[in-house]
DNA sequence: TAATTTTGCATCGTGAACGATATAAATTTG
DNA sequence: CAAATTTATATCGTTCACGATGCAAAATTA
């Protein structure tokens, strides 16, 4: 069949596409109680991980434009989550710390990846698939990044 | 360490977020000349597989609400790839068909899934791998599915 | 058949994502 | 050192994504 490349039935992006966002949705239940998004989440992990970081390096580990991060950042300020001040050496820099609201929230979040784990296994009866899968997303990952990133 | 399943490594969420998001990226120089977007690039593969179907069946076939559909669907129209008719049996309906010009897209967009594979093959070196992600994400994406059906 | 509930779609508001553009500060060059 | 370039961040506009809500038509129930 001609066209038979053009199904949705092949396409692995529309899979990684539907499953992200399905693995998304399933944070609700632990990130609504926060008062937080997905992405905030992130930037979180990263901030819990690193206080004290420049946007930049936090878009970067996040794979993100900056200019998706600010406002994102922007947002976490004014619910008191972060505090954005100035570079003393860069003064171009805006240096992301944790707020006492922020580091506080580590000790109400650090049962998440549990919960999840044992929710994807509760419902799909597998785990090892799963982790199987991570080596083969972060190749995919520095790939696609090493290739958009030389243009 | 107590915080160990906070790092943003051992997620793996992040990871088909991230790859999501990339694996996107890489689609717009194929979609970008055609004028569409990823998600209307996929409403695409929906009716080319079948024209004329209700709202409500399109959205099903992408996990997607009709909230997202709906003005995704509006976007389309103006942009002169699909109508939307009201429908003859269940007037409540609206049948999205595709107009000349999304059927003729057909034709530019065949060697899409072709030029993809090729490319992820070569930024990986590496295909099998990602052929043997498939059934692990289509237990993930039913799973989830599933369960958030249920509540 | 009338009243209630469900269904299909649309609208609204909020929060991402990101390309394009702007701006000021730092860095490199001439 | 002055001019040109790069860098770090921010702003703007467009498109998703989705929860909440609205509304009319269909289906169910009384």
């Amino acid at each position: 069949m001609e066209y038979e490349q053009l199904k949705l039935d092949n396409q692995l992006c529309f899979r990684l596409y539907t499953a992200a966002r399905l693995t998304m949705g399933a944070y609700h239940p632990y990130l609504d109680p926060l008062g937080i998004t997905y992405p905030q989440y992130l930037v979180l992990l990263v901030l819990w991980e690193q206080d004290k970081q420049p946007v930049n390096d936090i878009a970067h580990k996040l794979f993100l434009e900056t200019n998706t991060v600010t406002p994102l950042l922007q947002r976490m300020e004014k619910a008191g989550l972060v505090k954005r001040t100035k570079g003393k050496e860069d003064t171009r820099q805006r240096i992301v710390s944790l707020t006492k609201k922020g580091i506080e929230m580590r000790e109400q979040a650090k049962h998440i990846p549990d919960c999840l784990s044992d929710e994807i296994i509760q419902i799909t009866g597998e785990e090892e698939e799963f982790v199987r899968m991570i080596p083969s997303l972060d190749k995919l990952i520095e790939g696609l990044k090493r290739t958009t990133n030389n243009k």
